[in-house]
DNA sequence: CTGAAAGCGCTTACAG
DNA sequence: CTGAAAGCGCTTACAG
């Protein structure tokens, strides 16, 4: 049992030691290989003596999988991020595979980025708040490297998509509003280059119209974070007609925007102002705040995620998932009957 | 400009269509090296029409340095490990590596992914909320694979780390709340099996003594979440002689036991109670909590870890590196003079 | 500056 | 079941 610094047996060394093929030890550590178990033990036995750990990148390189997968993730300052990143992790793990984390600082490092992911020949790429150019679409999927974005609709793009059904959020998010007796609506939204904010949007005009005039409805940006959307909520609540309802497109807007409510504006919620958001991080859930939201499903997306990069999948024509929304009552909106609280 | 599906060309095709040998190829795509412009302007133009990406992982074979760096994080239900993940990465990718995350459900996991993370020849090894084997330590050395551990000490092992200064953070904690007057003290606490919170909580009662009867103070076990924190609340909160003055050992547990004592028992903070935390998580600045905390000065701690895994730091005895305490008093606790609140 | 050759550590038909 | 040989895609002394 001496113990050499830096000594980094190879499979040469163990077959050695063991007085075997580099083909038999190759053999012992490939599960279902045929070998008998005779030749099996005395390989094992020998890496064991020398610490022996299989060079997986020398593998990748004849069996063109890598086992890793490309994760990009530019944006960790939302909670709903971290959730994705760790369920993702636990799935992929399931299946054998290690998430390789790329957070490009802006836009324009994002083809950068792709480029690594390819050069690194991960098996996949998973995109999450984050886009990705037409030109690095179009290389991925000539090298067969299945891409996939979370959260978000590239229309025209060869990627496939897993999302939430955000015209149906939108639309159980007014609805509940309204039946909560709402008439002034306000919405805090982020950046109107996501598809996401525009469907959730349209679909919460499209229950409004018929109840009220949507014309009175203020729209802020709050730019996805609890800064912004406390912000958001001043301005909103500061001028005249001021709102009985008030719907954020992501939860930590909705946190920010309920500080700022109470702590500020020392208004009472939801007697003074019912407020509603989207995803379900933690924090909605805490006692502080009991926002009632439209649950973003993580866990399913990841589902289908994983359904998609597999290889047993042929490829295929670009698949867009929309996963049915769910709503969470808890106290930041009226009470109403027929939706039990949470 | 023909595009042929699942075409990957590899450094021989460039080669062959740039005229040149594949060593050229080589070296046009490796910055610095001695070839001639018009030498690296033709393969560079045949890359282009090929849309060749070079190959990393037969890069790394030869190399033996993958630009991954592994990241064990098993537990990501503390903001806290988020902002080290965020940083890690961000950080990293300035040195040109890229995380490769491992998320193992339970302990005994752990070495089945330290092992994994060798066979993917990891350039070093960072490891947060979690612990190592000395069996897998003593690998590492073995091979060279600088392993850093992030806010825990694991005295005996040959790896480094990196944490806050523990003992001085458990002081200023105490030290605040006895200023401010606190005399019945109580701490929500995580596992005695780690030295932060045997740390922090040993300077607690180092700083108590003297002041008060340290055999009163009351520890309840918070789990490190935010539930159990409410929980641990609840219990310390009902019994006889209630504290003025709760510490509890994260943010994550203090912001569960902010909400059990204000919303559930119906208590006032800092009147009726002060509560401290450690971390400085997002949500401690909340206008909900303004809790105020120790810091976990994250970005020191991840420029020191850089250092650490830096190839130029010659393979060394094991380094511990404190990084100075640094509270931020926010509107938790009780005010006093010449501590300016934040 | 440039290329032919050896080799990084492994897997996989192909024979036996 | 077992081994010799070819080869995955690249880098790097070594000559020229």
């Amino acid at each position: 049992m001496t113990r050499k610094r830096n000594a980094r047996a190879n499979s040469t060394d163990v077959a050695r030691l063991a007085g075997v093929s580099i083909a038999a030890v190759s053999r012992a550590f490939a599960p279902g290989s045929s070998i008998s178990p005779e030749l099996a033990e005395r390989v094992h036995k020998a890496a064991r003596q020398l610490h022996y750990v299989p060079n997986s990148l020398a593998r990748s390189l004849i069996t063109r999988q890598s086992n890793i997968v490309a994760l990009m993730l530019p944006n960790m300052s939302n909670p709903i991020y971290s959730s994705i990143l760790a369920e993702a992790s636990r799935g992929l793990e399931g299946i054998g595979k290690q998430i390789l984390l790329f957070t490009p600082p802006g836009v324009e490092d994002f083809d950068k980025s792709l480029q690594q992911m390819l050069e690194y020949q991960v098996d996949a790429i998973v995109i999450a708040a984050a886009s990705i150019s037409s030109r690095m679409a179009t290389l991925c999927l000539d090298r067969d490297v299945p891409v996939v974005t979370m959260g978000r609709y590239l229309p025209g793009l060869p990627v496939h998509s897993v999302r939430p059904d955000d015209r149906e959020g939108g639309a159980l998010a007014a609805d509940l509003l309204l039946r909560g007796g709402g008439r002034r609506f306000a919405i805090i939204t982020g950046p109107s280059s996501l598809t996401t904010m525009i469907e959730r949007r349209e679909a919460i005009f499209g229950r409004l119209a018929g109840a009220i005039d949507g014309a009175q409805v203020k729209v802020h940006d709050g730019h996805l974070t609890y800064a912004g959307g406390y912000q958001a909520a001043l301005e909103i609540m500061a001028g005249p007609d001021r709102p009985d309802s008030l719907i954020c497109l992501t939860d930590i807007m909705a946190i920010g925007a309920m500080d700022a409510i109470r702590h500020e504006l020392k208004l009472r919620i939801p007697e003074d102002v019912a407020v509603i958001g989207f995803d379900d991080i933690a924090e909605a859930g805490h006692a502080s705040y009991r926002l009632s939201t439209i649950r973003t499903p993580v866990r399913e997306m990841i589902d289908h995620m994983i359904e998609l990069i597999s290889p047993t999948r042929a490829r295929s024509e670009p698949v867009a998932i929309k996963i049915p929304a769910r709503m969470i009552v808890r106290d930041s909106t009226r009470a109403i009957d027929n939706i039990p609280a949470v």
